[in-house]
This record gives C-alpha cells, structure tokens and sequence, in this order.
DNA sequence: ACAAATATGCCATTTTATGTCACATATTAG
DNA sequence: CTAATATGTGACATAAAATGGCATATTTGT
C-alpha cells in the first residue's frame, strides 16, 4: 500500500481545487478503474471528508464547498502564538472576525499534550491586558527583538534571568539583569514586569525598547505576586 | 485496509500525547506484531512526520517535541476569520505573539481554491483600519449580531442589500435598508459603510449598534470607491 | 427515449500487509 | 566488559486487502 494513501491525499488536494470532477477523469488521471475511485471516494466519506456528487449527466464529484481548507500542521511555536493572540484578541473586545475563532481554540487546545498545556497555562497567567495606551510604539523598533519572542516561547517567564540592553525615553542605552515575571499589554505596546537585578525593585520595560536578550545562568528568584502589586494595579490576568 | 489507517492515525496521536513510548507496547496496545509497527512507523516517516527514536536500554519512539500540535481541520469560515484575525492584528502593530504567524498564514491561503481565494481577497480589499477610536464598545452590545458575521461570510460586502434594525445613541431603535460596501475598524469599534437606502446617501453604522440584519433581494447597486470619499478619507485599506 | 453520470454488489486476480525468525546495531546498568 | 533492552532491517510464507471487470440500479439533463 502507500500507494493508496498517497492517492488518496492527491484525490482530496484535487477536489479541494477544482470544483467538479468526474469519476472517469480522475481514474483516467489516477491510472486506476473507475471502480477504484469509487471505493476510494467511499473511504474518503467514510472518514468524514463531505464529498458531494451530482448523479445523472452533467454530474460529478466535488467537495462541499464551506469544508476544510485543507489541514493546518502547526509546529508547537507557531500553535502557542495563535492561541494567545486569539486569546488576547478577545480579551481585546473587537469581536467581529473572532465569532467562529471558538472551534479553532478548542481544537488548538484539545492537541496540546498535557504537558504542553500546563505550560500554555503558566505562560497566560502570566499575561496581563490593561488599559489601553496613550503612546505608540516606537517607530524603527515596531518588533520586539526575535530573542524576547524566542525566550517567551522557553519559558521566559518565571524561569530565566536575562542580561539586556535598554533604550530609555531620552535614547540613552544602558545594560541591566532582570527576572521577568508578567507581561502587560497596553493595546498596542507590550511590557515586561520584571525584579530589576541591580535595584532588586520591580520595574516595567517596554519590549520595543530592548534591544537585546540574553540568557544568564545566574538563579532565578520566584517571587509571590504581591512582590508586584504596586506596578500590577489595575491591569487583569489574561487567565 | 482502512484499520491500517485508522492505526496510523492513532499511532500519531498518541506518540503526539506521550513522550516516548517502546514499540513493544505499542505493538501490544494495538494488537499487531513489533515488526508492524516498525513498518508503520517508517511509513509515517516517509510522509514527513518527525519520529525520533531512542536506541537502547530505556530508549523508545517519540514526536520530535516540537512537532505538530495536531492538525487543524478548518470549515472556510473558520480559516476565513482566522486569515483576517491574523491579518487585522499585525495591522494593528502590537507583534509580540505574532512572530510565528506568518508561516500559519501561507498554510491558510495555500491551502484555499483559487476561487476562494479570490473571494478573500475581495473581502479584504472592502476592510479599512482607521485609527484607534476614543469610544468604547457599547457594553450589552458587545458583539455584532450573529447575522451580521454571517452575512460578512456569505459575501455581505458589494453584494447584498440588507435591512437592518439600528440604535442610535440616544437609544433609539430604527429600520434601515443599507446597502453595505466598507468595513472599518477603529479599534475596538468595528463601522459598516454603506449606502443608506431611504436617503441615497453614504452612511457609517457601527456594528455593535446594529440589532438585526436580513437580507432583501432587492438589487445591489456598484458604486466606485469615489463615492465613499467622504467617509473614507484618512482610514487605510487593509490589503 | 436516450445518454451520461453516480452507486453498489459480486468474484477472480493481483498486490500489499502481516507475522515469524534471524541478525545487526546502539545504549545503559551493573 | 558484559548482559539486558532498545531500535532497525532483511527474507519468506501466508493472510488480508485492493483492484479490475462486469452487471445492474438510479438519477438527471437533452
């Protein structure tokens, strides 16, 4: 076998493009009896595929036209990404496109192994949405550096202490060591909350003002959320 | 066949789930020889997923970790909303979780027909973001009307001419025909401009605000994009 | 009425999958 | 170093599944 498998996938690539096929073409294209597709079609409806055929001439075989667009493999990166923007997105209240964005989380969250999900849920209870912003984010630094978005995904958050370098309002650039702890959203900058290493004080870092990451090996202290209280006033858990 | 399919489609799923598992137990679990599931796995192999296999004392099989979360099967209207979930929040510039999206987004239009896709992008070209509104949406009104998500589905925009129910501010309710040609997001607050019916008149209505909407079959009329000047002056196409 | 399309059943034949056994190779515990 | 567990691979007989061909029913457009 294999060799079905693989027509079966060519069979539901073909029909997701072109609209109406008959039978005979496709066994013509496959280099198989009529017969043969029609098991397979068969099999295919079987395993849930909503393939429609209209009998009598004139007819044919087609996909439903609202099923599946194809199949999504998302690496565990790309799979964390889209649950907390749609996450975030609703928590960010701006509901027209995200009424069918339900199923999608669910089935998101239902392929997550257990482990993976707990660290999903550590990572948005680490998440806060507040208020939304005055300021803009810094044109020429739109994008938090590739490495903050790397660390989040390793487990960045109550986890890692990172050396930095930041960019102050007045453009002075300067090296600190930070334990970061929560990351706030005022819509459309994002903060780090964060135990400052030098002052050993929690302090708030604009993520379009670091200018580099780097992990440190040195211990990481964990801290309980009352340490935080004073800069997480008025913002919510995004869990 | 068929229960081979099944096994295959099973076998990935677990090896998703579990982290490493021996081919002893799997072969058990499943009711077939070892020397089966070491055919099964070269086969998953061969179409492309990611096994790892530890050799030796306490070795085993496993998913590469960071694999596949699972595939996502989406109805068009899902994918629909999720391509334009994704493409709204990178407009909107606040990128910290949408590092990784742009590889989801390529599967999402990869994997619509080009008449699909064409449709999209029909729908997009029809979607402006303004700027970030000072108004919050109405709290009791927070999410537009099913129908109106619906009809943004089924080709609401340049298509069909809608009745609608609206609340103005000062609450109170009137019917409106509209034929509808723009969307516009001043975030959070999401616009509909169209054509006012009964004034011949470009309009702005505020999704949030819109009770109901039906369609009538009374005809569509074009019109250029000249003709929403007025009411588009200053707000960004999103494609 | 006729032609073109799907849908389904049956059976002989061909191809594929499976189990079993043997042996190679890699890793770890002791 | 050795024994114990793992995976990986090849060969071969056999069980199972896929295939093709044919007959037939059914639907639909001309």
């Amino acid at each position: 076998m294999s060799k079905r498998l693989r027509r079966l996938e060519l069979l539901a690539a073909q029909l997701k493009q072109e609209c109406l096929c008959t039978v005979k073409e496709l066994a013509a294209q496959h280099g198989v009896s009529e017969r043969t597709i029609a098991r397979d079609l068969d099999l295919m409806r079987e395993q849930g595929l909503p393939i429609d055929a209209d009998r009598g001439r004139g007819g044919g075989v087609r996909l439903d036209r609202n099923w599946g667009v194809g199949r999504l493999n998302l690496a565990y990166h790309e799979a964390v990404d889209l649950l907390i923007s749609i996450e975030v997105a609703e928590r960010m209240n701006s509901p027209l496109f995200l009424a069918n964005l339900g199923t999608v989380k669910r089935q998101l969250i239902a392929s997550f192994s257990p482990e993976k999900r707990h660290r999903i849920e550590r990572l948005k209870s680490r998440i806060l949405i507040g208020v939304t912003a005055s300021t803009q984010v810094q044109s020429g630094f739109s994008s938090p550096p590739e490495t903050v978005v790397r660390h989040v995904h390793q487990g960045f958050i109550d986890q890692q202490r990172l050396a930095i370098r930041y960019r102050r309002e007045d453009g002075a650039v300067s090296k600190r060591e930070i334990e970061p702890h929560y990351l706030l959203l005022k819509y459309p900058v994002w903060y780090v909350i964060a135990m400052d290493g030098l002052r050993d004080a929690p302090r708030t870092f604009r993520c379009d003002r670091i200018l580099e990451s780097e992990m440190t090996d040195t211990s990481f202290r964990l801290l309980p959320k009352e340490a935080f209280d004073s800069v997480l006033a008025g913002n919510e858990l995004l869990v």
